[in-house]
DNA sequence: AGTAGCGTTGTAAACGTTTACGGGATTGCG
DNA sequence: CGCAATCCCGTAAACGTTTACAACGCTACT
């Protein structure tokens, strides 16, 4: 069985290829008739056009990245994380016969490395980065370079491209009113020790809930670890060390929380009771702690729908069917009560 | 600035742009000071070549695709297994100049649909696919098609391809003799609820252990769960509930004993003392857990490179500098002993 | 000197698709 | 009947690369 290539289908219809491409693209100079003796044909040789040459023609692949960090320190994204963005951003992108791929890249090589090879060879059309940092020279390569993109994360090096963010700020405040209420004066922050962006924008919202709280900032009271149980677990063990030691804990990842019970257990004190902790992102691990964490909620779905729709609305070729504009918007999150956080122990 | 295609480097350099394509992909036949020259011109005018163009020729597109599963029940791992072994492939695979790509691919939809897109549409050149079940129509698919690929995960399907797979009946056999030998003998055994290939493996080495100890096999002790924290939790119930209740429980998946370490605290028991729990794969979660996960190491980089290396083996273009042939391979386990098994209490 | 061989280069044809262009047939209208 | 408009289709040129083939100049050997 010979490859069935645009031709094939051709010569078995008695016509021209050019008439056969027109009446898959669904272009309206073709007879209805013909297309639909072209269609039955296409399904009955099951042919299904080649990338390579029609990308070569037209100068767009249908394909879109999405990098993600393969750092091995944890940083924000793990499998079930990005995986489940990815499926809502497939199925956006499905309705376009738009193929989405995964960018794995190291956090130890240049970042820019891989955007290079993507974009010059003309690998994708488009691209989605997440795990913007403070100063991200990804940003401005690709708006240079005429990429359309979106991140998954502000940045502070400024651009065109539209973003979406979750609301880092609003969490930090309502997590540190929470704890105000409950009695605490002395809370710890435990951010990533990256350079990721989010760090910032939650001391952000730390130090403003401090200020409406009128409670003085002591930069001591703010600390840095790997996003991880590794992290966490040294985090916590210096927030013990201390000499006016805190009495709660705000922390940037839910995995840090896992070292930080595990220490706390090995120290004989008890999360919740003898120092509170408030995590970020709530996943399935978090309700199944002991005690169950308090964290913040989020839709990864509607989160990854989002990112996908507005991506293609900054694409010529999409923006109809997407009418809303280049999107930059902070993603609200939910408070969602565990027993990881009490009243402190006086 | 025009873009710079092979013409543009031709023409400034005065020659053909045969001898510039020949100089690039260092064919024998072109004088090395030429070469010099075009290598140099490339370099300055940022010249990359365009995929698009070079896989219609070539009929190649020099991308590799990974398939991994996007189930939304959970069944991914927590951490970053599948981002580690990424990492690692690309590490080998960028060697020979190729892209790797992820194609995740959500349970509940067809299997074969991405398959037959990405295979027909000639969008990678060869694929490695995880998560095998025990009838997997995609082995029989991609070897009917002429596909290079890999399977992570043996099948009972067969087919002339490699596969590397973690040694199930192993850790099942090791996990049973560990457990017997602290005084347990009634032994449960958590499997995934899907048909995946590996519970069959584990259940059989289970078998194998039961006989060696010559221990009756009871059905009524092989439970299934989602691979999940929520299943983990599922699964303790059910334990918990049991008649004659088992003293120790073997488990799928590191994340159901979160679940299982959940329930046995809503009921007051203790892992490891009223039940102990042995888990399979180690990762940063099981030490941190408390008491610590017994269960079974594995280093995901080497695993990655072993993928990465045994599919290139298979591909004629690269296999010269593979000379293993196609790799079936069983990969070994350590175990880590934990805190979570002790003896059983009468 | 003739010729075989070698090293290097140019030429041109592919790969599979899209699409601008033109042309033939048919229709509509004055 | 003549002309224009409409509809449909075929032709052929692109897109950027690789590569078989021919051709060239040169050396070396018979």
């Amino acid at each position: 069985m010979a490859k069935t290539g645009i031709r094939q289908l051709a010569d078995h219809l008695g016509i021209s290829i050019g008439t056969v491409s027109r009446a898959l693209n669904d272009r309206p100079d073709v007879n209805p008739e013909t297309r639909k003796r072209v269609l039955a044909a296409a399904t009955d040789f099951g042919y299904v056009p080649n990338q390579s040459g029609r990308s070569l023609r037209q100068g767009t692949t249908n394909t879109i990245g999405f990098i993600v960090e393969s750092g091995t320190d944890g940083s924000g994204s793990n499998d079930n994380f990005f995986l489940e963005v990815f499926g809502a951003i497939q199925h956006v992108f499905a309705r376009h016969n738009l193929d989405l791929v995964v960018l794995p890249c190291s956090t130890d090589e240049d970042p820019l490395h891989h955007l290079q090879r993507m974009v010059s060879r003309r690998i994708v059309d488009a691209l989605i980065i997440s795990a913007t940092r403070r100063k991200d020279p990804r940003i401005s390569f690709l708006a240079d370079a005429h990429i359309p993109f979106i991140t998954l994360g502000r940045s502070s090096t400024p651009g065109p491209h539209p973003w979406l963010d979750l609301d880092f700020e609003g969490v930090a405040n309502t997590a540190m009113d929470r704890l105000v209420a409950k009695g605490h004066r002395r809370i710890a922050l435990g951010l990533p020790s990256n350079d990721i962006n989010l760090g910032f924008l939650l001391l952000d919202g730390y130090k403003a809930g401090l200020e409406r709280q009128e409670i003085a900032f002591d930069p001591a009271l703010v600390l840095r670890a790997a996003s991880s149980e590794q992290g966490g677990y040294q985090l916590a063990h210096e927030v013990l060390s201390m000499g006016n030691r805190p009495t709660a804990v705000l922390l940037v990842h839910e995995l840090m929380a896992i070292g930080l019970y595990r220490r706390m257990n090995d120290a004989g004190l008890e999360p919740g009771k003898d120092l509170s902790v408030i995590g970020f992102r709530e996943s399935p691990l978090s309700r199944f702690l002991i005690p169950a964490l308090t964290c913040f909620k989020l839709s990864l779905r509607d989160l990854g729908q989002a990112l996908g729709e507005s991506l293609l609305a900054t694409i010529p070729a999409y923006a109809e069917h997407y009418p809303q504009g280049t999107v930059r918007r902070v993603w609200p999150m939910e408070l969602v009560p565990g027993d990881s956080d009490g009243p402190p122990r006086m």
